[in-house]
DNA sequence: CAGTGGTCTAGACCACATA
DNA sequence: ATGTGGTCTAGACCACTGA
């Protein structure tokens, strides 16, 4: 059963009884105080244990249910939403993306350079123009079959010598304390130029999913520009989309 | 300046009042009437032009303001979308979709029927074969050109008739309280079928961008089962994706 | 300052679910 | 029949914007 904590509402703080009401029950949800499938006390007796208006009660539900944390039937009562599984689309390099689909990762390397960034890198990287970067292009394979082409640039700060990116970028990364924990991706359908059909044993024109990364640390420093070419009859990609407001909650949380 | 028709709200009609109310806005918005950037009337005007109370003509407002057609400004005004952002992954519908890539949304029917579910749709959406769905198939057009071919299929209990979906399939869910918060997306690039490349004016082979979307209320339950191929020269999808490690940090911060 | 959106209330009636 | 969520109202006060 649910306890509302009465003091914890406070109509003089600034922050809206709403959203008082609403953190309340997240965090009941939380700890485990009510579990999934449970149902919520009725909106009235909601209203009376706190001591605030049913209408005021019905928007801090309203903020709940954006967030996906309840779920309301209508003439039944509002419950708690089951438990989302989440590892639909994780900030994954190549390698640990092909284990979790069960395939053994492999690379051919096509190129391996530090120079300075073209002007391109230099915009996604948020970078000047006498800032060294490194390159990595390779071929990437999947049980020995080639799946993409992939080419990597990062800013040389983020990494020792440039043979220390042996198979993942992403360990060589780690390993300096500088793993991404946020990216970007843009995925497009396009055809297969020569050079790439050939280097994916494919027919010319065959399909290809691009996708163009940028990831970043968690202060917002871009650390990788990655452009891939995916096979299109090997690849797919799996995401998962959310209405909004949960990510907005957490913002304003942590400030 | 914006003329609401009084008469085209009435209360013994089963829509509720503030969706009416958001659909004559969304009107005037569509026709022209008021134009991107200019305010629209204060709450408590069009509370008194509609004869509506300000709280449910705020409910409307707040309907809009979801589908990004309108933003406010504490203590100055609520204006037409002046602008449009690109939130990473949204759950949104093709509409919605363009509206933020700054696009005119458009439909060619193909087809819109209701039958028994193949064995596909039955397990996209979790039915047995005997419990009816519809089907709304569409040419999607972004400023009058095409884009993608969309085949969706939601069970019919989640709609009311058939024709209750115009133009957004999402805004008909949401008039029935059944609108999805969470979806899971698979893409895939491929080539144009030649049925394909006649709909979306592309020559045969072009590059196709396939997305298939299962979307889910917040308690689990499937509601629509989507497949669409885009034009690949024209869409393009972009998508966040964050580590898990980071995700955990944030929930520690925020309790 | 006047006008705007932001929040809140107490009470009402309806539509739906469940027993 | 009872209890639930869904909608709606009229009026109030606050916080912010802009002239």
């Amino acid at each position: 059963m649910l306890k509302i904590d009465r003091q914890r509402i406070d109509a003089a703080k600034p922050t809206p009884l709403y959203l008082q009401v609403a953190d309340l029950i997240r965090d009941e949800i939380k700890d485990g105080v009510i579990r999934i499938g449970d149902a919520l006390p009725s909106e009235r007796e909601l209203s009376d244990m706190v001591g605030i208006s049913r209408v005021t009660v019905r928007k801090a539900i309203e903020t709940l249910l954006r967030e996906g944390l309840l779920s309301r039937k209508h003439g039944s009562g509002t419950y708690i939403a089951p438990r989302i599984e989440q590892p639909a689309a994780l900030l994954a390099g190549f390698t640990a993306d092909m284990r979790n689909r069960g395939q053994q990762p492999g690379s051919i390397w096509l190129e391996r350079e530090t120079g300075l960034p073209t002007p391109e890198e230099a915009l996604a990287l948020s970078l000047s123009i006498d800032q060294p970067i490194m390159r990595f292009a390779r071929v990437r394979t999947a049980n020995d079959e080639p799946m993409a082409i992939e080419r990597a640039s990062v800013p040389a700060r983020f990494l020792g010598a440039i043979d220390d990116v042996s198979t993942s970028l992403y360990s060589a990364l780690e390993a300096r304390g500088c793993r991404p924990v946020r990216g970007l991706q843009r995925l497009q359908a396009s055809l297969a130029t020569p050079d790439e059909a050939a280097a994916l044993s494919l027919p010319a024109g065959a399909a290809i999913l691009r996708i163009e990364r940028r990831a970043f640390l968690a202060d917002g420093t871009p650390v990788e520009f990655t452009r891939s070419a995916y096979r299109g009859d090997r690849y797919d990609f799996v995401t998962e989309v959310r209405d909004l407001a949960a990510d907005k909650r957490m913002l304003e949380a942590a400030k």
